[in-house]
DNA sequence: TCTATTTGTTAGATAAGTATAACAAATTAA
DNA sequence: TTAATTTGTTATACTTATCTAACAAATAGA
């Protein structure tokens, strides 16, 4: 299975999931919202992602993830989710630009990175006493 | 002034400040040999950055920055050098992929996040006795 | 100097992602 | 149950960034 998707094909299956997930299903209109671009451009996207086996979407009907499209969209989250946290919980980033930040950084990042970052987190929150914890907190109003 | 380059003529004005910086020339061919790139493709984003007033390129003339063009790729040049350093001293990542994964990032990280991870990295090298020294050193073999 | 090689340029061609516009299907409301 | 509105589709075109191929200029070697 040769994926390597595209940042912009990404975005579009994570769009996928997050409308299935809150409204278990989903409609080219409401992807074109969220990613901000027409109804053309999502099919066009949809019929890309249809080809690599990644979303099932037939003429007028809702839009739904394949199995390998689930995997795909959910190690995506998963990234989004741990740089998410390291702006907003440790850098202490609390506008948009964290979200912003997260949602292109997630496409570019290595998975070597991904492991990495999860293992720094995972270290300032354990720590005899919470001592880390206490500098990072220290580390917010500097 | 409206800049907003996309990450590729980034790149492409990255790669001429480094060229001008080692060489003190820059020449349309080893822009390409460092981006993997066929010289058309450079003569193309010259004529690009040109237009923006970034770089200077007269027909079968060397390369230069004008000084937005250098101040630009100043900029980047410093994302650049900050990821690098967190994704190697911090995280301990030292194969290709912190190199790899700098040169992406670099394009889509916003001036707050830059701002806070100077300011983090800065953090995590002061302290009373060296002791956060201490932690990020243990955090290595994590 | 004069030829050979390297370097630079230009004109198309291609691929990804987007938009507009015309139309078709589905849904909502009257 | 029609008519109006929303949603989905398709064809076509544009933009960005890339390539190949043909050619032009510059540089290096004999």
């Amino acid at each position: 299975m040769e994926k390597e998707l595209s940042p912009t094909m990404e975005d579009y299956l994570e769009t996928v999931a997050l409308l299935k997930k809150q409204n278990n299903i989903v409609r080219v209109r409401d992807i074109g919202r969220l990613l901000n671009v027409k109804s053309s451009s999502v099919n066009a996207a949809l019929k890309t992602l249809s080809k690599k086996g990644l979303v099932k979407h037939e003429r007028y009907e809702y839009v739904d993830l394949t199995l390998d499209g689930e995997k795909i969209a959910c190690n995506i989250q998963s990234k989004h989710d741990l740089l998410l946290k390291f702006l907003t919980e440790i850098l202490n980033i609390n506008d948009d630009e964290s979200l912003q930040d997260a949602c292109k950084i997630e496409h570019v990042m290595s998975p070597k990175t991904l492991d990495r970052l999860t293992k720094f987190i995972q270290f300032l929150e354990t720590g005899i006493d919470g001592e880390r914890q206490k500098w990072l907190k220290s580390f917010k109003y500097y």
